[in-house]
DNA sequence: ACTTTTTGTGCAATCGTTTGCATAATATGT
DNA sequence: ACATATTATGCAAACGATTGCACAAAAAGT
């Protein structure tokens, strides 16, 4: 087996006490000579120790250990976002473990039961919906916990997000002033708080605009490409169907598109196209997507940041941050009229 | 804190070990009565006990966890594989622990070096390079240890992977019976085993069909986005240059379609494309991509499947087990020419 | 009725660390 | 020169589980 503690205590002749208190730098209280650190220390690099984190974790109860909860591993905004954290969680000596809930809620709850089986020491999460029990159940057992992306309505907690509101509200914006009048919106999970927000947006924007809400242009029911496809496809064969389609997520969008390609609908000649996320192939394809991109390194940054926050200090009162997303304009959009009525909005969102 | 043995040894009167064989179904050696069963696990539940799988661990030297070693989560090829292994691990109690090694080798000793120390189970890894002499230590040392779509060839190894050399030819194949003479082939990263393999294919069809290899047109240093944009404006500016490009990866292939977008290149029209991989979004493009797949789920459930049988037989042979990936036709190649010379070849890779 | 086997339970060691407390040796202050 | 402070080290008890061994009681075999 490897060397352990007492491998170096019997070579050296020190005791366990010591060999520990020199090769783990935490407890400065005692001193040690800087003789015997030397020696133990050389002796720990001979052996090729290598502290078991096992033991180390039973005893300190600490694992070093962040749980991160996903809805969509193979999403790639959320695949981005796990890389980011993984890199941003290791410049402070912490490790992740990575659960995929599948947009799922009851694998949702079976993963955070084996999250906290793990011991992490803490949480980042993007839930899938508005069900927040199995969380509040966490945070009241004092385990920090912040939430990225998708928000809670009704729970206090340290939180992380995009202004969802305000950038479903430049996206419309921007298509009504190039002048679309008749703008689809295809929403992800209804329930989600990205999907409800995005609607909010949408609608306060037709509202500020003075445009009906056609309720019947408002379709979708969940985040996956599917749900893009086979709503474009009902949009198409409607008696009156739409200039323009705005599209909660990228997945969606990829839907979109292929029913778009199907049904040989060229953009933006025949049908305007803006997105809500801002995946790295969008500037790939021909023509490039106009869409609403996310600050999502900015977003991993201050969610790490909130969570170290509270888990030095538990006590503190809740933040929630939101940011703001920017509309990265490319080719997907027919101007169809001279400008006539600009609307602005502001981003007057709390 | 949470509720251990001895709590519900305390309440029930029985003693701890009693309790933990009970509640550890693995020791059927020793009897138990079931009137005592029924007691403890009753108690159990009401106390809602979950074992501290960190003690335990400590105890059997086993963590049920794999680690996953991959070069690129961000890349959707990764990101589901990662997501299948984790799928296909969860249904034998396992779970995973991800790294990602940014297709750098030293990152990649780092982070195995991360997984040894947490203990982990078994390896199921995606290396960078052809530098295996990190991993033949692993497997000297014992740990089981499997490659998945990264291969090494001086290694003696249990591995899954799909036939590079059979993918590369079929591709190519099809491109050259599409009447194409100047194919182009952009590589990812040199010494890769992936990338040279498809090398290899390449060369083989144009061999086999009697077409000299220009080593002009063949390009390329890395599997990202933008080696492929830079390479393809690279060829476009030749004076001869190729009538097709054979992609070496789905994030080429991104780099590849910007590329031909900004220089407002069409295709199949004016340039034709065939790409190994087959993410998810190739059928959204238009027109969409005709693509090398690769059957993911076959190999990460093989992958498994080695794994666990190395751990249950650690003196066993190793195996090398090559998948056939299959010709996705779609709408990116141009036919220049009516049929002539049909090339055909055989599957006779090893 | 007396061995032998089976069944049910408990004792105590162990896994590799960390850390509060005790203590010996040395240094410092007066 | 003596009291006190500082420095350097070791002892032993945790952390929460698993498991070989011992042993009593009950069942089975003769």
């Amino acid at each position: 087996m490897s060397t352990k503690l007492k491998d170096i205590a019997q070579k050296t002749g020190f005791s366990l006490s010591t060999v520990s208190r020199v090769l783990h730098k935490g407890s400065q209280k005692v001193s040690i000579s800087a003789e015997t650190t030397r020696i133990i220390k050389k002796t720990a690099e001979d052996l090729g120790y290598r502290p078991n984190i096992i033991a180390r974790s039973l005893r300190t109860e600490q694992t070093h250990e962040i749980g991160i909860l996903v809805p969509d591993i193979s999403n790639p905004f959320f695949s981005t976002i796990v890389k980011n954290l993984a890199s941003e969680l290791r410049k402070f000596g912490y490790g992740t473990v990575v659960y995929d809930t599948d947009e799922n809620t009851s694998l949702e709850e079976e993963s955070l039961r084996q999250l906290l089986d793990k011991r992490v020491d803490g949480l980042i999460i993007a839930a899938v919906g508005q069900e927040a029990k199995h969380f509040k159940e966490i945070v009241k057992r004092g385990i920090p916990l912040v939430t990225l992306d998708r928000c809670f309505n009704d729970f206090d907690v340290d939180a992380v997000s995009v202004d969802n509101v305000y950038g479903a509200m430049i996206a419309v914006q921007y298509l009504l002033n190039e002048g679309h009048q008749r703008v689809a919106f295809i929403q992800g999970l209804p329930g989600t708080y990205a999907s409800d927000e995005r609607k909010k947006g949408y609608c306060k924007v037709l509202d500020i605009a003075g445009i009906p809400i056609d309720p019947t242009i408002i379709v979708g029911s969940d985040f996956r490409a599917f749900n893009g496809y086979i709503e474009t496809k009902h949009l198409l064969s409607m008696k009156n169907p739409p200039t323009a389609i705005f599209s909660a997520s990228d997945l969606i969008t990829l839907g979109v598109l292929e029913a778009l390609r199907e049904e040989k609908k060229i953009i933006p000649q025949e049908i305007s196209l803006v997105t809500f996320d801002d995946p790295y192939f969008t500037k790939y394809l021909s023509p490039a997507i106009t869409a609403v991109a996310q600050p999502i390194e900015r977003m991993v940054e201050i969610a790490v940041n909130l969570l170290f926050r509270r888990m030095k200090n538990p006590k503190e009162q809740s933040r929630r941050v939101l940011l703001e997303p920017s509309l990265i304009i490319r080719n997907s959009v027919l101007r169809v009229s001279k400008l006539s009525a600009i609307i602005n909005i502001n981003n007057t969102n709390s």
